[in-house]
DNA sequence: CCCCAGGCGGTTG
DNA sequence: CAACCGCCTGGG
Protein backbone atom coordinates (compact mmCIF):
# COMPACT_ATOMS: atom_id res chain seq x y z
CA UNK A 1 0.00 0.00 0.00
CA UNK A 2 1.34 3.40 -1.06
CA UNK A 3 1.37 6.11 1.41
CA UNK A 4 1.57 10.25 1.08
CA UNK A 5 4.77 11.68 3.89
CA UNK A 6 4.18 15.42 4.51
CA UNK A 7 5.79 17.12 7.13
CA UNK A 8 3.50 17.75 10.26
CA UNK A 9 3.00 20.84 11.33
CA UNK A 10 3.25 22.48 15.05
CA UNK A 11 0.70 21.93 17.49
CA UNK A 12 -0.96 18.72 15.34
CA UNK A 13 -1.48 15.36 17.31
CA UNK A 14 -3.29 13.28 15.47
CA UNK A 15 -3.54 10.58 19.00
CA UNK A 16 -4.75 13.26 20.34
CA UNK A 17 -7.35 15.11 17.92
CA UNK A 18 -9.02 11.69 17.00
CA UNK A 19 -9.12 10.90 20.84
CA UNK A 20 -10.49 14.11 22.62
CA UNK A 21 -14.30 13.21 21.55
CA UNK A 22 -15.14 15.21 18.98
CA UNK A 23 -15.58 11.78 16.68
CA UNK A 24 -16.60 8.50 17.29
CA UNK A 25 -15.97 6.74 13.72
CA UNK A 26 -11.97 6.62 14.38
CA UNK A 27 -9.58 3.72 15.84
CA UNK A 28 -6.00 4.30 17.53
CA UNK A 29 -3.40 1.68 17.41
CA UNK A 30 -1.07 0.45 20.07
CA UNK A 31 1.50 2.49 17.96
CA UNK A 32 0.03 5.51 17.79
CA UNK A 33 -1.82 5.03 14.12
CA UNK A 34 -4.91 6.41 13.57
CA UNK A 35 -7.34 4.81 11.61
CA UNK A 36 -11.17 5.80 10.17
CA UNK A 37 -13.02 6.88 7.11
CA UNK A 38 -12.93 9.74 5.94
CA UNK A 39 -15.01 10.94 2.25
CA UNK A 40 -15.57 7.63 1.41
CA UNK A 41 -11.78 6.77 1.97
CA UNK A 42 -10.38 4.23 4.89
CA UNK A 43 -7.47 6.27 5.80
CA UNK A 44 -4.31 6.04 8.44
CA UNK A 45 -2.52 8.63 9.46
CA UNK A 46 0.86 8.35 11.60
CA UNK A 47 3.05 10.98 13.02
CA UNK A 48 7.10 9.81 13.14
CA UNK A 49 9.79 12.09 12.98
CA UNK A 50 8.30 15.19 12.52
CA UNK A 51 6.58 13.48 9.47
CA UNK A 52 3.28 12.38 8.82
CA UNK A 53 2.46 8.98 7.12
CA UNK A 54 -0.65 8.93 5.57
CA UNK A 55 -2.42 5.85 3.43
CA UNK A 56 -5.57 5.24 1.73
CA UNK A 57 -5.55 8.72 -0.17
CA UNK A 58 -3.35 10.27 -2.94
CA UNK A 59 -1.13 13.55 -2.84
CA UNK A 60 -4.55 15.71 -4.00
CA UNK A 61 -6.93 14.13 -1.83
CA UNK A 62 -4.35 14.58 0.95
CA UNK A 63 -3.70 17.94 -0.24
CA UNK A 64 -7.58 18.94 -1.00
CA UNK A 65 -9.76 17.05 1.75
CA UNK A 66 -6.84 15.90 4.21
CA UNK A 67 -5.44 19.01 5.18
CA UNK A 68 -8.72 20.94 5.73
CA UNK A 69 -10.19 18.35 7.21
CA UNK A 70 -7.67 17.87 9.76
CA UNK A 71 -7.43 21.60 10.33
CA UNK A 72 -3.55 21.68 9.82
CA UNK A 73 -4.37 24.90 6.87
CA UNK A 74 -4.47 26.53 10.42
CA UNK A 75 -2.27 28.24 12.13
CA UNK A 76 -2.64 27.21 15.72
CA UNK A 77 0.55 29.43 17.38
CA UNK A 78 -1.83 32.36 16.54
CA UNK A 79 -5.21 30.74 18.05
CA UNK A 80 -3.30 30.01 21.15
CA UNK A 81 -2.50 33.20 21.41
CA UNK A 82 -6.01 34.70 21.02
CA UNK A 83 -7.35 32.06 23.27
CA UNK A 84 -5.03 32.83 25.98
CA UNK A 85 -5.81 36.70 26.04
CA UNK A 86 -9.45 35.94 26.78
CA UNK A 87 -8.55 33.02 29.18
CA UNK A 88 -5.30 33.77 30.66
CA UNK A 89 -6.80 37.16 32.28
CA UNK A 90 -8.82 34.95 34.85
CA UNK A 91 -6.11 32.60 35.51
CA UNK A 92 -2.90 30.68 34.63
CA UNK A 93 -5.19 27.38 34.27
CA UNK A 94 -5.44 27.51 30.67
CA UNK A 95 -1.28 27.82 30.17
CA UNK A 96 -1.58 24.31 32.14
CA UNK A 97 -4.48 23.11 29.77
CA UNK A 98 -3.13 24.36 26.70
CA UNK A 99 0.53 22.41 27.95
CA UNK A 100 -1.36 18.83 28.38
CA UNK A 101 -4.00 19.39 25.26
CA UNK A 102 -1.46 20.77 22.76
CA UNK A 103 -1.47 18.96 19.78
CA UNK A 104 -5.68 18.66 19.65
CA UNK A 105 -6.69 20.56 16.31
CA UNK A 106 -11.33 20.53 15.58
CA UNK A 107 -11.73 18.92 12.67
CA UNK A 108 -13.79 19.99 9.92
CA UNK A 109 -15.83 17.18 9.99
CA UNK A 110 -19.32 16.21 7.65
CA UNK A 111 -22.26 17.86 9.04
CA UNK A 112 -24.85 15.80 9.15
CA UNK A 113 -22.74 12.80 10.67
CA UNK A 114 -22.02 15.02 13.69
CA UNK A 115 -25.25 16.39 14.22
CA UNK A 116 -26.68 12.11 14.23
CA UNK A 117 -23.33 11.33 15.92
CA UNK A 118 -23.81 14.22 19.14
CA UNK A 119 -27.55 12.86 18.96
CA UNK A 120 -26.60 9.62 19.83
CA UNK A 121 -23.96 10.68 22.26
CA UNK A 122 -26.41 12.70 24.94
CA UNK A 123 -26.39 10.68 28.13
CA UNK A 124 -24.33 8.12 26.54
CA UNK A 125 -20.77 7.02 26.83
CA UNK A 126 -17.76 6.96 24.14
CA UNK A 127 -17.88 3.46 23.69
CA UNK A 128 -21.31 2.70 23.18
CA UNK A 129 -21.38 6.27 21.08
CA UNK A 130 -19.05 4.21 19.02
CA UNK A 131 -20.50 1.26 18.98
CA UNK A 132 -23.79 2.57 17.99
CA UNK A 133 -22.76 4.78 15.12
CA UNK A 134 -20.52 1.41 13.70
CA UNK A 135 -23.32 -0.16 13.40
CA UNK A 136 -25.85 2.25 12.02
CA UNK A 137 -22.65 2.47 9.25
CA UNK A 138 -22.49 -0.84 8.90
CA UNK A 139 -26.62 -1.22 8.27
CA UNK A 140 -27.78 1.30 6.27
CA UNK A 141 -24.33 3.09 4.87
CA UNK A 142 -23.20 2.56 1.44
CA UNK A 143 -20.27 0.01 1.64
CA UNK A 144 -17.06 0.51 -0.55
CA UNK A 145 -14.49 -1.57 -1.33
CA UNK A 146 -10.91 -0.66 -0.31
CA UNK A 147 -7.70 -3.16 -0.92
CA UNK A 148 -10.13 -6.16 -0.77
CA UNK A 149 -11.24 -5.18 2.73
CA UNK A 150 -15.16 -3.40 2.94
CA UNK A 151 -15.77 -0.05 4.66
CA UNK A 152 -19.19 1.70 5.14
CA UNK A 153 -19.44 5.60 4.53
CA UNK A 154 -21.92 6.78 7.35
CA UNK A 155 -25.63 6.84 6.24
CA UNK A 156 -27.61 9.08 4.24
CA UNK A 157 -30.70 11.02 5.93
CA UNK A 158 -33.26 9.22 2.98
CA UNK A 159 -31.30 5.60 3.79
CA UNK A 160 -32.29 6.39 7.45
CA UNK A 161 -35.83 7.66 7.17
CA UNK A 162 -35.91 4.50 4.52
CA UNK A 163 -34.90 2.34 7.68
CA UNK A 164 -37.59 3.96 9.87
CA UNK A 165 -37.35 4.14 13.74
CA UNK A 166 -37.74 0.42 14.82
CA UNK A 167 -34.40 -0.68 12.46
CA UNK A 168 -32.56 2.22 13.91
CA UNK A 169 -33.68 1.18 17.14
CA UNK A 170 -31.91 -1.63 16.70
CA UNK A 171 -28.66 -0.11 16.44
CA UNK A 172 -29.15 -0.15 20.24
CA UNK A 173 -29.54 3.68 20.31
CA UNK A 174 -32.24 2.95 22.83
CA UNK A 175 -34.38 6.21 23.32
CA UNK A 176 -32.88 7.92 21.10
CA UNK A 177 -34.52 6.15 18.22
CA UNK A 178 -36.74 8.96 17.51
CA UNK A 179 -34.68 11.74 17.97
CA UNK A 180 -32.46 10.10 15.52
CA UNK A 181 -35.22 9.17 13.05
CA UNK A 182 -36.84 12.94 13.40
CA UNK A 183 -33.40 14.53 12.50
CA UNK A 184 -33.30 11.93 9.86
CA UNK A 185 -36.81 13.38 8.62
CA UNK A 186 -36.33 16.93 8.71
CA UNK A 187 -32.86 16.77 6.95
CA UNK A 188 -34.36 14.60 3.96
CA UNK A 189 -37.51 16.89 3.51
CA UNK A 190 -35.55 20.26 3.18
CA UNK A 191 -37.49 21.55 6.66
CA UNK A 192 -33.94 20.98 7.62
CA UNK A 193 -31.15 22.02 5.25
CA UNK A 194 -27.89 22.01 6.70
CA UNK A 195 -25.84 23.95 4.17
CA UNK A 196 -28.31 26.86 4.45
CA UNK A 197 -27.87 27.06 8.17
CA UNK A 198 -24.42 26.95 7.87
CA UNK A 199 -24.00 30.37 6.66
CA UNK A 200 -26.31 31.88 9.50
CA UNK A 201 -25.42 33.82 12.45
CA UNK A 202 -24.33 30.99 15.17
CA UNK A 203 -27.63 32.28 17.40
CA UNK A 204 -29.87 31.43 14.49
CA UNK A 205 -27.94 28.26 13.49
CA UNK A 206 -28.40 27.29 17.13
CA UNK A 207 -32.09 27.81 16.72
CA UNK A 208 -33.12 26.28 13.64
CA UNK A 209 -30.80 23.35 14.86
CA UNK A 210 -32.71 23.00 18.28
CA UNK A 211 -35.98 22.55 16.40
CA UNK A 212 -34.94 18.74 15.43
CA UNK A 213 -35.97 16.50 18.62
CA UNK A 214 -33.36 15.43 20.81
CA UNK A 215 -31.32 18.41 19.76
CA UNK A 216 -30.63 20.93 22.70
CA UNK A 217 -28.09 23.64 23.32
CA UNK A 218 -25.22 21.06 24.40
CA UNK A 219 -25.83 19.03 21.10
CA UNK A 220 -26.23 22.06 18.96
CA UNK A 221 -22.71 23.94 19.91
CA UNK A 222 -21.30 20.45 19.79
CA UNK A 223 -22.28 20.05 15.84
CA UNK A 224 -21.77 23.88 15.50
CA UNK A 225 -18.11 23.49 16.50
CA UNK A 226 -17.27 20.26 15.39
CA UNK A 227 -19.17 19.89 12.24
CA UNK A 228 -19.97 23.60 11.03
CA UNK A 229 -16.36 25.24 12.47
CA UNK A 230 -17.77 27.78 14.37
CA UNK A 231 -14.67 27.74 16.53
CA UNK A 232 -16.88 30.26 18.95
CA UNK A 233 -18.93 27.88 19.86
CA UNK A 234 -19.09 27.01 23.48
CA UNK A 235 -20.04 23.44 24.20
CA UNK A 236 -21.15 22.82 28.20
CA UNK A 237 -21.35 19.15 29.16
CA UNK A 238 -20.71 18.27 32.60
CA UNK A 239 -17.37 18.15 32.53
CA UNK A 240 -17.14 21.68 31.74
CA UNK A 241 -19.73 22.63 34.29
CA UNK A 242 -17.19 21.08 36.63
CA UNK A 243 -14.28 23.16 35.27
CA UNK A 244 -15.76 26.54 35.45
CA UNK A 245 -16.72 25.96 39.02
CA UNK A 246 -13.37 24.38 39.67
CA UNK A 247 -11.30 27.27 37.90
CA UNK A 248 -13.48 30.06 36.84
CA UNK A 249 -15.89 30.41 40.02
CA UNK A 250 -15.75 33.76 40.56
CA UNK A 251 -17.37 34.39 37.28
CA UNK A 252 -16.59 34.25 33.65
CA UNK A 253 -18.41 35.92 30.81
CA UNK A 254 -18.71 32.95 28.25
CA UNK A 255 -20.26 35.78 25.74
CA UNK A 256 -16.75 36.94 25.44
CA UNK A 257 -13.74 34.40 25.02
CA UNK A 258 -13.06 35.26 21.68
CA UNK A 259 -13.75 33.46 18.21
CA UNK A 260 -12.31 30.07 19.83
CA UNK A 261 -13.50 29.71 22.36
CA UNK A 262 -14.85 26.65 21.45
CA UNK A 263 -10.97 25.28 21.00
CA UNK A 264 -10.50 26.69 24.47
CA UNK A 265 -13.40 24.33 25.49
CA UNK A 266 -11.37 21.41 24.25
CA UNK A 267 -8.48 22.14 25.87
CA UNK A 268 -10.07 22.79 29.49
CA UNK A 269 -11.80 19.42 28.80
CA UNK A 270 -9.31 17.32 27.09
CA UNK A 271 -6.74 18.63 30.39
CA UNK A 272 -9.41 18.10 32.90
CA UNK A 273 -10.26 14.27 31.74
CA UNK A 274 -6.63 13.87 31.89
CA UNK A 275 -5.96 15.16 35.27
CA UNK A 276 -8.53 12.79 36.49
CA UNK A 277 -6.75 9.63 35.83
CA UNK A 278 -9.55 9.23 32.84
CA UNK A 279 -9.33 7.90 29.54
CA UNK A 280 -9.39 10.63 27.42
C1' DC B 1 -27.90 -4.27 43.69
C1' DC B 2 -27.06 0.73 42.36
C1' DC B 3 -24.87 4.33 39.70
C1' DC B 4 -23.45 6.76 35.84
C1' DA B 5 -22.48 8.14 30.97
C1' DG B 6 -19.98 14.86 27.11
C1' DG B 7 -28.73 15.73 27.67
C1' DC B 8 -33.22 16.33 26.42
C1' DG B 9 -38.29 16.48 26.54
C1' DG B 10 -42.11 16.75 29.28
C1' DT B 11 -44.36 17.97 33.43
C1' DT B 12 -44.75 20.67 37.74
C1' DG B 13 -44.71 24.42 41.20
C1' DC C 1 -38.47 29.81 34.17
C1' DA C 2 -36.28 26.57 37.60
C1' DA C 3 -36.42 22.15 39.31
C1' DC C 4 -37.17 17.62 38.72
C1' DC C 5 -37.76 13.01 36.51
C1' DG C 6 -37.58 9.26 33.35
C1' DC C 7 -35.15 7.35 29.57
C1' DC C 8 -32.37 2.51 26.49
C1' DT C 9 -28.31 0.19 27.68
C1' DG C 10 -23.79 -1.49 29.09
C1' DG C 11 -20.08 -1.31 32.32
C1' DG C 12 -18.10 -0.46 36.93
Amino acid sequence: MNSVIIDCPEHFDPQKTFDCGQCFRFDILSDGTVCGVVNKRYITIKKCDGKLIITGMNDEEVKEQLIPYLGLDEDYGEINKDIESHFGVYNDTIYSAEKVADGIRILRQDKWETLVSFIVSQNNNIGRIKKIICRMCEKFGEPFVQDGNTYYAFPTAESLVKAGEENIFACGTGFRDKYIYDCAEKVNSGKIDLDRISKEETEKAMEDLMTIKGVGPKVASCVLLFGFHRTESFPIDVWIKRVLEKYYSSGIDLKNIGNYGGIAQQYLFYYERYKSGGNV
